[in-house]
DNA sequence: GTCTATAGCGGGATAGAC
DNA sequence: GTCTATCCCGCTATAGAC
């Protein structure tokens, strides 16, 4: 997640601990004192190395959207069929937030809290060109009836809303629960292939006299129209 | 959502302007400070009528959760046939937190922050008994092939995402396009009418040959089999 | 009831010795 | 580089005057 040359040992251990802490617990929730007890270092040293609490807080910031962008913005810019394509989508930010389980509460309180200041970061990433690439990829599909009219951005805050909420009711329901927190990485893993089904069935339009057969072949409606 | 009988017009005060900063900000991010001055009263005063910060906190997260609580079980007991009883959930999701836009943010965190104190209070609300009740429905419909089969606690995490996310995505959302808190309201009333399109189109099942054409009858497959 | 004043704590940051 | 000591601030809570 970082780059670590040219960092001596005392420096890396205050950003790990740092960064764990952060997004476990957000900004205001971390003391530079906690820090400093996590790395086994003093309070001094770490104003030392990153002049005060925030600036390493930015850092880590940063690292974060860079780690959730890339591995997204990725899956989403494959040649892939659609559906796989949506289901490469889904799995990346299942491997994301598997590994940064924190990460979606963490953006959205630190963006409550400071809109302005963290909204070029955002913007930085050009988001918009994306949208623009799945909006073509949905629009063509629609055209050629492989899916159901869909309106892109209601379908994208869809796919968003399935995504990313399970991670951020974790704490919720393994309270509730008792489950422990591979118990409910293991729901996780199961629930991720039934949204997988669960937004194909969605987009996937009912057959129609005159249709094209290969168009539902996979997913549904195989005993129709034979 | 406050019993207002026998309290001084400052204890409401109070008490109105700690709910705004509290689900709004919180409970770390509000200090007894801020709640004195958005009440016009001295600490003091908020110190005499809630013995501390956190009682007066508790009251608040109590009410909060009952008001969720309270809309969204009365909505799930209905006898409606399923399909326009899963459009009342969401629509009693969306009544609730249009009404109390930052609350799923603001209970994640607080249970993030203390689980088992918080935990015991969404006990007392039973979530288990209305969770049978719908696992029941949902296993007649799909026994009567009205439904695919639907892994219960599957789906209902889809509901919740689907409906809750949204509210928590306001602040990026805004941010990121400029839009006003109106706005997304407009939006969200759209989009609300395509998340339930969208759950009903993944629920129906395939037409198949030989099965009762009425349950497909209003939503998808019109022309087929005819 | 309501206020002012203050106790007492924990926070971020830094000075200065080594 | 690293540490200890300390400054100064904002917080919650309460004591005590009125």
């Amino acid at each position: 997640m970082f780059n670590t040359r040219n960092t001596t040992d005392v420096q890396r251990r205050i950003l790990t601990a740092a960064t764990d802490l952060f997004i476990r617990n957000g900004f205001r929730a971390t003391s530079v004192r906690d820090i400093a007890a996590a790395s086994d270092a003093s309070v001094a040293m770490v104003n030392y190395y990153f002049r005060s609490k925030y600036t390493l807080f930015e850092m880590i910031f940063e690292d974060a959207l860079d780690a959730l962008f890339e591995r997204v913005f990725k899956s989403l810019h494959s040649e892939l069929p659609f559906f796989e394509l949506l289901e490469a989508w889904i799995n990346s930010y299942y491997e994301i937030l598997m590994e940064y389980p924190q990460l979606p509460i963490f953006i959205l309180n630190e963006i409550n809290q400071d809109p302005k200041q963290l909204m070029s970061r955002m913007m930085k990433r050009e988001p918009y060109s994306v949208y623009r690439l799945l909006e073509k990829r949905i629009n063509d599909e629609a055209q050629k009836q492989l899916i159901r009219e869909t309106p892109v951005h209601d379908f994208i805050l869809n796919m968003l809303s399935l995504c990313v909420f399970p991670f951020m009711f974790r704490n919720l329901a393994t309270s509730l629960t008792g489950a422990s927190n591979d118990d409910y990485n293991d729901m996780l893993n199961e629930h991720k292939k039934y949204v997988v089904t669960f937004i194909i069935n969605a987009l996937t339009p009912p057959p129609k006299r005159g249709v094209n057969e290969a168009a539902f072949s996979s997913f549904s409606c195989e005993e129709v129209l034979t």
